[in-house]
DNA sequence: ATGGTTGTCTTACAA
């Protein structure tokens, strides 16, 4: 069956409040390097709306035409090297953000606009290397300033999607081994405070309401064969407001199983 | 599991 099909027998016992939309979060770590498994994953998932995080691409090297031969619109804020952010859609994005007001950074980890009718908050939130390092502290001083800004666009979007690499693991049950992540970069207490801070905003995480009880993971690291150990976190998340009803999601494991691929698998929400 | 592996105008640094 196909999988469009699946998500309309999926969601048809939901009211309706906008159109249905499956929307994607995948950290790719190098839209140079993954590109060929996006166009594979937009082809044969479909989404309506992809965020990406760490594309490692400079605007103007930004590989619109292949996007867009494949059916769909982009918009980002990229840089070289490091961080950068994009969102795809089938449908129109307006009223891009690209910095949080109050924050001078010009690391490139934020990309808000609005599809039809939904605000999609794509975040790569800072990972912070090590628990009381600076870079950790930059870690909560981008957080802090983000949620000031993010409270704003709650009032203002009633609709509203916040995903993207968080860097956090929220719970033990999102770690393969929470002895071994105890206090670590990710599953440190602070992290986990601030990602309920979020919560606590009008989010839900969509993923675990719908997979309450069941290990999941979005992050293998490249080391050690972690992949094949089944060595994961979930740190990857689809927040959204109570409107808008998530009815089946899950993560595209198969893309971390590939050739040559990222160190994130696509983490997937249907909405009806 | 702290051993390693990826990606980047690399030989260091970020993840």
């Amino acid at each position: 069956m196909p999988i469009r099909t699946g998500l309309l027998l999926e969601c048809q016992h939901r009211a309706i409040h906008h159109l249905p939309m499956r929307i994607t979060t995948w950290n790719v770590n190098s839209l140079n390097v993954r590109l060929p498994h996006l166009l594979e994953y937009l082809a044969e998932f479909e989404p309506d709306v992809v965020a990406l995080q760490e594309t490692k691409v400079p605007d103007e090297k930004f590989p619109v035409a292949e996007v867009e031969a494949a059916g769909y619109r982009v918009i980002f804020s990229g840089q070289k090297t490091y961080n950068g952010v994009a969102t795809i859609s089938r449908d129109e994005a307006t009223d891009m953000v690209t910095d949080i007001p109050e924050l001078d950074d010009p690391q490139r980890r934020l990309l808000a606009t609005t599809i039809n009718g939904v605000r999609i908050v794509n975040v790569y939130i800072p990972n912070g290397q090590e628990v009381g390092s600076e870079k950790y502290a930059y870690k909560f001083h981008w957080l802090h300033a983000f949620k000031d800004y993010l409270k704003g666009e709650l009032e203002r979007y009633p609709q509203l999607v916040l995903l993207g690499d968080y860097n956090i693991a929220p719970t033990d049950l999102d770690v393969h081994d929470p002895m071994r992540w105890q206090g670590k970069i990710t599953c440190s207490e602070q992290e986990r405070a601030m990602f309920r801070e979020l919560v606590s905003l009008g989010l839900t995480d969509t993923v675990r309401s719908l997979h309450p009880d069941e290990p999941m993971f979005s992050w293998w690291d490249y080391r050690m064969n972690a992949f094949r150990r089944r060595w994961g976190i979930r740190i990857d998340h689809l927040l959204a407001t109570e409107s808008m009803r998530p009815c089946a999601a899950g993560v595209a494991t198969d893309y971390r199983a590939r050739e040559r691929p990222s160190d994130h698998a696509p983490v997937w929400v249907n909405f009806a």
